[in-house]
DNA sequence: ATTGACCTTAGAGTTAGCTCTAAGCTTATA
DNA sequence: TATAAGCTTAGAGCTAACTCTAAGGTCAAT
């Protein structure tokens, strides 16, 4: 039995994050002491690792809750909606990464026009590439 | 000398969000009607985009704040300050990045190790690789 | 008995960038 | 003149995931 600094130790998130998770809905201690202080089992150990291992997976703590509901009742769930929650989640993730790769192609043109010097700022390549709209490709 | 939502119209950003950009400190209606309206010279519309093409690249509002700074007196500011946000955005551009690729692997790899199917979720990959801490690589 | 470290709760604050509401003017059109 | 569309402001609400605070209870050690 743990309390939940213990809990806290051995997986890398703070006692606040836990009781905040416990908020949430996602995770509980199993037991109490009479004054109330929580004490967690090693299933309930094994069920905050998981929700720290598919946070790692860039899953929403909603994300995490359906999974965990699908976690104590396997039975009654398909490999189907596991892979749609998974499925769901890449393809935001690869949004992100398309909106973060025209960024960084952008400031990357950005930089290799710009000398960086201590020259003032009057003809800087940067600054004209962005009152110029950023040659207007980039646009929304 | 355009109304606010004629700017809006030509910047495709909402009157809401020139309203709040101003309230920022970012822009400003060169003139106002005797009733309070504000009117946009040209000037403020180049002001307007050239933000706009600076979110596009990824800057956040108090970046461009300073890009504003340096735009409206670039004889008193170098190059290299423009470098140093612009390399500092990149920086954090990268470091985002290199956090979606690795979230991005894992779902991949989850996603195939899965069969996807109707079968019920009992012995599901997705959910045994969760539980396992994702094999213990990816932690933290 | 008194520290000091830890626990409890409810609830507020943080971050960034909007987004919206309410209440009241103004302006153009019918 | 009436109506509708659009403008003004201050300020609240939204999102996600924490993070922290206040006020108080518990516990082990001195």
């Amino acid at each position: 039995m743990l309390e939940i600094s213990d809990l806290a130790q051995q997986t890398g998130l703070s006692a606040h994050t836990l009781r905040y998770y416990e908020k949430r809905g996602l995770i509980k201690a199993s037991n109490r002491s009479e004054a109330g202080y929580r004490f967690y089992t090693d299933s309930d150990v094994r069920r905050v690792q998981f929700v720290k291992a598919a946070r790692n997976a860039g899953f929403s703590l909603n994300d995490i809750g359906q999974l965990l509901s699908i976690r104590v009742d396997k039975q009654s769930h398909s490999c189907q909606e596991v892979t749609d929650i998974t499925q769901k989640k890449l393809l935001e993730v690869n949004a992100k990464m398309a909106e973060l790769q025209s960024m960084q192609q952008t400031l990357e043109l950005l930089l290799a026009s710009c000398c960086g010097g201590p020259e003032n700022a009057t003809h800087c390549s940067i600054m004209e590439a962005l009152d110029a709209g950023l040659s207007r490709e980039n646009e929304n």
